[in-house]
DNA sequence: GCCGTTTTCGGCCCGACTGTTTTCAGTCG
């Protein structure tokens, strides 16, 4: 079983506790032991192979021999006994946003209710309404983020969609007669979500390919076959379309794939398309390919990186000449919004410069919680200065990574930081941020968001919009404002690289750099395996036709210092 | 359920918002 895995059992084990009203803080220790799992780098088997799983700190005796019977045997006895008392579908019911345990208890023992159809159905015929604490607006948000749901359901994070084309990948590679296989499609594109994961293989016998590949222990059903093409469905809740073609096919091939359509329609529009089938279907082709190079050259075109191809101008700027020096991982010197145990990180500030020493990174900003933000720990102005001053002797003793001082203060729901100034100014670098009273009218947000924005001594704002994908809608603000109001003040927008955050999205980064905005791309790790998860945020930004000059954080160490410092 | 140099029990633990109320329960981050 994989980490991941594991910490779902204890997230769902958690809410089965909570709707059974069990001890806070057992319930906490669960929730907590998930976050730790999920944030682990080292593979659980091996930790449990040199007897090391109760060492985990915030992992005891019981959830030790829990862990153990997973890996043992891919199961946990008292889930399967809470199981048997609580219908699964409760759990569903309690991620709606609004329906806590309680309401759902109140579902389940009032009307019967514990599958999220069920509930659909009733809050349509208006029975929902009249429950003790339940009015109509309970049911209209009901109903409405049921039905959120059920449009979104064919789609999943783009970073589920890349572990899944790793994995399946990696197991197509050692077939037998497979020359290459790669991902096209929203993938390699890196659009922040996507319906199905799309991959070409290059083989000279397609039906020796899908047969195998139809036996992937991944694969739960088999859609769809044809003579070179096979629709999968896989366990994750996810559809894998693979297609086989010769290997002298294969680039042109993997570019049909990848599209977007609206790229491809606007490619064959050229006069020196002519004669190149932009149908997938038609192939194979007459014309051969070595490389994607090959083929933007035969259309009289640089290369187009993946990330442009959505139609939204590259074609325009390869034609002239023009298409971005696009940022890359490498370009990428530090990291300016992480946390560490000072607040609710899982990791200790000399582990986490460890690891962004061992990234290459030449600096790292600690950016822990503010003091209001009493859930995650945010630290008092007299813990603020303590873990500044460890941070200061800790880099005294560091020659190869700065550390930067740091918070992510909140934006307070009036507006004003929840940190004095004269604090703030002691900080090398500030990231502020929404964390609380979300539903605020536009108006409210937005001056409260600019408010923070024209602060002095906020150099960054962390995730602009709030949006969890696929979760959580942004907040009601005016970007177009804020964006306006960085410009003038040079304040920093940050790019958030967590996969369900992608915050700024590529559309509002593409607008700030436009006006001239420099961004920031930031992990807002809470743990070592997510540090990882800066890839996504360059890729945002990528889409976003950023360049290494708009991302502050590709600068070398002194002269972003200095740049924080002359703002 | 976890933790501990004040250590094997007792502490961990918050405030704001929302929709429903007419004084508050439930949810959330």
């Amino acid at each position: 079983m994989k980490n991941e895995e594991v910490a779902w059992v204890f997230h769902e084990l958690a809410d089965l506790l909570e709707f059974k009203g069990e001890d806070f803080f057992k319930i906490r220790a669960y929730r907590n032991a998930c976050k730790i799992l999920a944030g682990l780098d080292e593979p659980l088997e091996e930790i449990r192979r040199r007897g090391g799983l109760a060492k985990i700190p915030g992992i005891g005796k019981n959830i030790a021999a829990k862990i153990e019977e997973l890996l043992a045997t891919g199961r946990l006895k008292k889930m399967e006994e809470l199981l048997k008392e609580i219908p699964p579908g409760i759990l569903e019911i309690m991620s709606l946003p609004g329906i806590g345990p309680k309401r759902a208890g109140l579902l389940l023992s009032s009307l019967g209710i514990s599958s999220l159809d069920e509930l659909l159905g009733a809050a349509k015929q208006g029975r929902v309404r009249g429950l003790p604490g339940m009015g109509g607006k309970v049911e209209k948000d009901i109903i409405k983020y049921i039905e959120m749901r059920e449009d979104r359901r064919e789609r999943v994070l783009l970073v589920t969609a890349r572990d899944l084309a790793g994995e399946f990948t990696s197991f197509i590679k050692k077939l037998p007669g497979v020359a290459g296989v790669d991902a096209g499609g929203s993938v390699r594109r890196w659009r922040e979500s996507a319906g199905d994961v799309d991959l070409v293989v290059a083989a000279a016998d397609p039906r020796r390919v899908i047969e195998a590949a139809a036996g992937c222990p991944l694969v739960s059903e088999v859609l769809e076959v044809n003579e070179n093409r096979v629709r999968l469905q896989v366990h994750w809740g996810i559809e894998v379309d693979l297609q086989v073609v010769p290997e002298n096919q294969f680039a042109l091939a993997l570019f049909l794939n990848t599209g977007s359509r609206a790229h491809l329609q606007r490619l064959a529009s050229l006069p020196a398309a002519a004669g190149i089938n932009f149908d997938p279907s038609a192939l194979p082709s007459s014309e051969f390919f070595s490389n994607e190079r090959e083929i933007y050259a035969r259309l009289g075109l640089p290369f187009i990186p993946p990330e442009l191809r959505e139609d939204r101008g590259e074609v325009e700027a390869a034609l002239a000449d023009r298409l971005p020096r696009l940022v890359e991982l490498g370009d990428i010197k530090g990291d300016l919004h992480m946390h560490t145990t000072w607040s609710d990180g899982v990791c200790t500030i000399e582990q986490v410069a460890a690891r962004a020493r061992e990234k290459g990174y030449e600096y790292i900003a600690l950016t822990d919680h503010s003091q209001s933000l009493k859930i995650a720990r945010g630290l008092s102005l007299e813990r603020l200065k303590e873990q500044h001053r460890q941070i200061r002797s800790l880099n005294e003793k560091m020659d190869d990574i700065q550390l930067l001082t740091g918070i992510e203060v909140d934006i307070l729901p009036k507006g004003g930081l929840d940190c004095p100034d004269e604090i703030l100014k002691e900080a090398d670098l500030v990231v502020a941020s929404v964390h609380s009273a979300f539903k605020q009218d536009r108006e409210t947000m937005t001056a409260r968001i600019i408010s923070a924005v024209e602060n002095k001594n906020v150099d960054i704002i962390g995730h602009l919009t709030g949006r969890l994908i696929a979760h959580r809608e942004a907040y009601a603000v005016d970007v177009e404002r804020v964006l306006e109001a960085a410009a003038s003040c040079g304040t920093i927008l940050e790019i958030n690289s967590s996969p369900d955050r992608l915050d700024l999205n590529d559309q509002n980064a593409a607008r700030a750099r436009e006006l001239g905005i420099k961004m920031a791309v930031n992990t807002d790790a809470h743990d070592l395996k997510r540090m990882e998860e800066m890839v996504y945020g360059v890729s945002v930004a990528r889409r976003a036709w950023l360049e290494p000059d708009d991302v502050v954080n590709t600068m070398p160490v002194e002269k972003l210092v200095k740049f924080l410092r002359n703002r």
